[in-house]
RNA sequence: UGGGGCGUAGCCAAGUGGUAAGGCACCGGGUUUUGGUCCCGGCAUCCGGAGGUUCGAAUCCUCCCGCCCCAGCCA
């Protein structure tokens, strides 16, 4: 409850001391590093880490960072996706200015540039199928062969480039090649496809191409055009590095990026693949991209995660080239603290216990004094109103107590938070026995939570006027997957789904101030955890995503059975 | 068994010849009107393994072992 932790300050790593070194020996003047994502789905906490180091090298060493969508295959590529990756960008903190990029702008150039290794004889139109392409591409310990049409003449192959362009043939008839080395011990160096032919509408071309450059086609020279310093991406394309090198080598580029890799990040009960997230929502598995249970940018911030815990986590873990599985409690860890420093302190009770006052006065209401926010003094306080009826929670009750359980039991006073310490008196039961209804008397002298005879109860308990209060829904979110390292084992994904990843509560009381929150914005029940109101929240309707549980040493003792032990 | 990478605590991760940072997790203790936060302490005689060089090695050399990536007209 005192000093605030602080935002830990970006760390070096290899990447970044590649770019001081360039900087400081006059390699580059100005860094230009860019994030660039294909459209075709959302992003993700990966996609964050990515994001975090592009945007912030350029941030800390004065320099810049593009947003390029790499949309080069119009198969999957979607405007809707454009759309929600600069709004998720965006929301995780970082602008790119006026540097908005698409490969597809380049399309031209592209263009040009493949006529220029054309003419060069180092590239060939290709008449083979896929099918026989990859088998005379050899193996991985066998060298390829030279395609029948390798040595095409130049005006051929000129000429068949030029009627692919204006669509004289069908998807798949012929391809454009890079011709290389087709015995390279680099399978990505032998005569790797530069152009596919696609009859399909692009998002933002639409229907003016029908020929496609290939992602080791595209990327290079777009980075060159846009005068990127650093090209960083992740270890899978490690080996394309000499085909990236061999590209801006043989073209006559403005400029000569270079390529950095890093590996990708991983969480613990978590999928971050693209494919898999997309079956999950057209399967109906979540409710959606922006479901609180997905990965996304979208998803993690309807859940409630501030994008400051996102950022943080992502300096944390830090940049290396070990392949790394991160512990999604890491991620937790960092989303906690930040909702601790800001989150406003609510009450709300999700299994409520009717509590009744039988010394309090019937109709009487009292505005009591509570803080915003403990761990920050200027947050104030607010007036919740405090009555003879009261709900708390049902797990804060036990009718015969273990040794280690402190909260309230018969005969036993408790806090009842910024408000009066109450003693059980009776425990109501109905027919079935189960506990309907606690009756209970509080000492008036310890208005506002203090004795004045100095004695301390050993609980401190949160409570909602059942006259105030305001019905909520309460959306439990967990882990999507049971298994930390999903479909490792080779059992199928799907078949790990948590079954219990939502649970959803009716029949929840919540504090009347909750009653306005905004959307996404994120609180603290005490002693609960963090939530925060869904979009599906409607005026009499409210509804709230649990978007983090509050650490729990007696949920911990619980589960480990020591709570009765001496 | 072709090529490219990587192996430091349960999980991340510094360190790049001078005798193992830090964080998460975990375990103790203190404070506390949240069993939260905060504070204090503990947690690698050892750096994938074996040799070697050196006064001295996680850091250099040799061999071995393990893991990841590449055979899309995906990115």
């Amino acid at each position: 409850m005192t000093t605030p932790a602080q935002t830990p300050p970006a760390r070096s790593d290899f990447i970044r001391d590649i770019v001081a070194a360039d900087l400081r020996d006059g390699r580059i003047r100005e860094v230009v590093t860019r994030f660039p994502p294909e459209p075709n789905g959302y992003l993700h906490i990966g996609h964050a880490k990515s994001i975090c180091l592009n945007f912030g090298i350029a941030r800390e060493f004065g320099g810049r960072c593009h947003l390029r969508f790499d949309d080069t295959n119009p198969m999957k590529e979607e405007q809707e996706y454009i759309d929600a990756i600069e709004r998720d960008i965006r929301w995780l903190g970082f602008d790119w200015g006026d540097h908005l990029y698409f490969a597809s702008d380049y399309f031209e150039q592209l263009f040009e540039w493949a006529i220029h290794l054309v003419k060069a004889g180092k590239a060939y139109v290709d008449d083979l199928s896929a099918d026989e392409i990859r088998e005379y591409r050899g193996t991985l310990t066998e060298p390829g062969r030279p395609s029948p049409w390798r040595d095409r003449p130049v005006d051929e192959n000129l000429d068949l480039f030029e009627r692919m362009r204006a669509g004289e043939f069908p998807d798949g008839a012929r391809v454009l090649r890079a011709k290389i080395d087709m015995a390279s011990p680099n399978i990505n160096l032998r005569d790797p496809v530069m152009y596919r032919i696609l009859h399909a509408e692009h998002p933002r071309t639409g229907d003016a191409w029908c020929i496609y450059p290939m992602y080791d086609f595209a990327h290079g020279q777009s980075d060159a055009i846009e005068h990127i310093t650093h090209s960083i991406c992740t270890l899978e394309f490690e080996a394309h590095r000499p085909l990236y090198d061999w590209f801006i080598q043989n073209l006559p580029v403005p400029a000569e990026p270079h390529q950095y890799e890093f590996a990708r990040l991983n969480l613990t009960h978590t999928v971050l693949s693209k494919r898999v997230l997309l079956r999950l929502v057209d399967e109906g598995v979540v409710r959606g991209w922006d479901d609180p249970r997905m990965p996304t940018l979208s998803g993690i911030r309807r859940r409630g995660f501030p994008p400051e815990g996102i950022r943080d986590f992502a300096t944390l873990v830090g940049v290396a080239k070990t392949d790394s599985v991160v512990e999604v409690e890491y991620l937790e860890h960092t989303v906690r603290d930040v909702l601790n420093r800001r989150a406003l302190r609510r009450f709300g009770v999700l299994d409520p216990l009717k509590v009744v006052l039988t010394d309090y006065p019937e109709g009487q209401v009292e505005e009591m004094d509570v803080p915003n926010n403990p761990e920050d003094p200027g947050a104030g306080t607010r007036k919740v109103p405090f009555s003879r009826e009261l709900w708390i929670e049902r797990d804060d009750f036990m009718e015969e107590p273990v040794r280690k359980f402190f909260r309230l039991a018969p005969g036993r006073e408790v806090r009842l938070r910024s408000a009066y310490f109450i003693t059980c008196d009776e425990v109501v039961k109905d027919e079935e026995g189960r506990i309907v209804e606690l009756r209970c008397t509080h000492d008036p002298a310890t208005r506002g939570g203090d004795a004045p005879d100095g004695r301390r109860p050993k609980a401190t308990l949160h409570w909602v006027s059942a006259a105030h209060a305001v019905p909520a829904e309460v959306r439990l979110y967990e882990h999507l997957f049971t298994d930390p390292y999903p479909g490792v084992d080779g059992r199928d994904i799907f078949e790990t789904v948590n079954p219990a990843s939502e649970q959803v509560l009716t029949g929840c009381f919540v504090e009347p101030s909750l009653a306005s929150l905004p959307v996404g914005e994120t609180v603290q029940f005490e002693r609960l955890g963090y939530f925060c109101p869904d979009r599906d929240s409607a005026p009499g309707a409210l509804v709230f995503n649990r978007t983090l549980t509050l650490k729990d040493t007696w949920a911990k003792l619980r589960k480990q059975g020591k709570h009765d032990l001496a």
